[in-house]
DNA sequence: TTGAAAGCGCTAACAA
DNA sequence: TTGTTAGCGCTTTCAA
């Protein structure tokens, strides 16, 4: 690939004169600029953009963090960012920890080596030690998206509020008694649970951590036949609501009439499920742009700044399930 | 960010013999190479990429071009392909092409731009005049995943054999006409069609081109309501297919007595519908692997070499939609 | 076994 | 307006 060194001996005038006339200073003598740029379209000049960051301190990358690209969730998140990033000349540079926190650890050390101009992050464990202490060693610019991290710069959605707000909706549909699919340290069933408790129904909440699908069935079942009130299911995402919807078909559980389920992400697919899915929408294009956003203007105008806390709302789509 | 220059002034040697350290190499006095490895330790040194890569031509970067991260294929695709490049050493820098062409001729120019040891790309159109002039300028490795493509190495799932075994699946299933979701141009279809043709059925296959919820609903209707035939639809994928099920339960279609639905990339979601999704599936991982592999031998051991042609077959899993 | 010197492709001072 | 020089952090000769 040709190189401006070689573009200033093909059109007899310096380097720099060169670098001049492809970045688009003014002051270069037209027929100057003329040649270099003709020489330069004609062999399909590309700049080195490694020697550029070698330089300043640019590289336009990005280094772009999540826990599972195959949650279609995450998908959308990454294509979002990648879309708001490339519009400012952005270049991403992906990574999957596959919600292993050595990986975690390990991208956040490659990232550097690439001295990426930033980093945009859904961490595993955002309250664990070992992502804060790397996070402190990481000497750029980082933005949290999706989760609420101490002490960084976070867009996300408040998951203690959509949990409540999950609560409330499910005992305005009838429902007496409570299942949360998911990690108990997820926010969404704290708030889940202080909703509840708000209206002395603590005790009626109870948490599954999602498994294997005839694991998951069998505990199910065993709830469900624990009581015949009405049964009101809070799954962690959409994908775990699917699996539920599923379940509840095989053990001849009417939806929403015997059990209720609402999923978290609001994937495109709830639409069309039969019986349609309620679920909680993330606006993940605002979140990925206000990320972006955040990031970019904190890389262009650096120094010392408060964190930015901020937190957008859910938006809770009530279809067939519930 | 420490460097070489820095280790080496802390530790008093010269800046080569940190290089020789921390690379490796075995001529180094065992009490230098202690030295430099604590100080580098204690200083959590990181080698500059961008140095390494401007120097030799390792960058140890792959570009990943695909036309959609948002459609769980590709996502699951990705995903694979970053798992199998990072147990190399290689990080992933990722473009979505979103299907336009303008975008992924950019890309393909961004890519040179960070000298990337490789490329792996889904064409949008692998048969079109720019994509080939485009790669003609890369000089770099490229790998077309998911698509035959003319003259390059390839790793893809022969279409046109899977469409024509989603003809004889939906014949044998008893379904006498047929629709094609997609687009006219897909290999699927015309493998669909040729079978079809075989058996003297040609006339009996339609195609619609996908598109949004209402017209699609309206063309469905249409379609179905001019003969009483039992109909096969077959979906160029399984969000095209969840939309057709649903479509179809709007009309009040029974599935698969009225008509069979059968999608495409067997995404996980299809085994948890209702009725559950017959799909054809393509096995992700091995093609992730084996295009990655390919990628990184000739990276490794450049030359000239025939291109590799190397379709790998769909498996068709039936289940209660057709 | 180690160091000195050059150079990868570029930007940024400075001089002319 | 242009050219000269230096230097980013590293690898790679080549000498010592």
């Amino acid at each position: 690939m040709i190189t401006m060194t070689e573009i200033a001996k093909l059109t007899h005038v310096s380097q720099p004169t060169v670098s001049r006339v492809l970045n688009g200073s003014q002051t270069v003598a037209p027929e100057i600029r003329e040649r270099v740029l003709a020489c330069a379209r004609e062999h399909d000049y590309q700049f080195n953009a490694l020697a550029k960051g070698l330089q300043g301190s640019k590289t336009k990358l990005l280094g772009v963090l999540v826990t599972d690209i195959s949650n279609g969730f995450f998908a959308d998140l990454a294509k979002e960012i990648e879309t708001a990033a490339r519009k400012s000349g952005y270049s991403i540079i992906l990574f999957n920890s596959d919600y292993n926190p050595r990986s975690e650890q390990e991208y956040l050390d490659v990232v550097r080596r690439y001295r990426v101009d930033g980093v945009l992050a859904v961490p595993i464990r955002e309250t664990s030690g070992s992502w804060q202490e790397y996070v402190k060693k990481l000497d750029v610019p980082i933005v949290a998206v999706t989760r609420q991290a101490q002490g960084l710069d976070c867009v996300y959605v408040d998951h203690i509020q959509a949990g409540a707000m999950v609560a409330e909706h499910l005992l305005e549909r009838g429902f007496r008694r409570f299942l949360f699919i998911g990690k108990d340290y997820d926010g969404k069933y704290a708030g889940f649970r202080r909703a509840l408790e708000e209206k002395g129904m603590a005790e009626r909440a109870v948490n599954v951590v999602y498994q294997e699908d005839a694991q998951l069935n069998r505990a199910l079942a065993a709830w469900l036949r624990s009581s015949d009130q009405r049964a009101g299911i809070f799954a962690g995402n959409d994908i775990y609501a699917l699996r539920v919807l599923d379940a509840l078909r095989t053990l001849e559980v009417s939806v929403p009439e015997q059990a209720g389920i609402i999923g978290f992400d609001n994937t495109s697919m709830g639409r069309y499920l039969n019986p349609r899915l309620s679920s909680v929408s993330q606006p993940i294009a605002r979140m990925a742009r206000e990320a972006v956003d955040r990031l970019l203007d904190w890389i262009e105008h650096p120094g010392q700044r408060e964190p930015l806390n901020h937190p957008l709302s859910a938006v809770l789509v009530p279809r067939e399930s519930t």
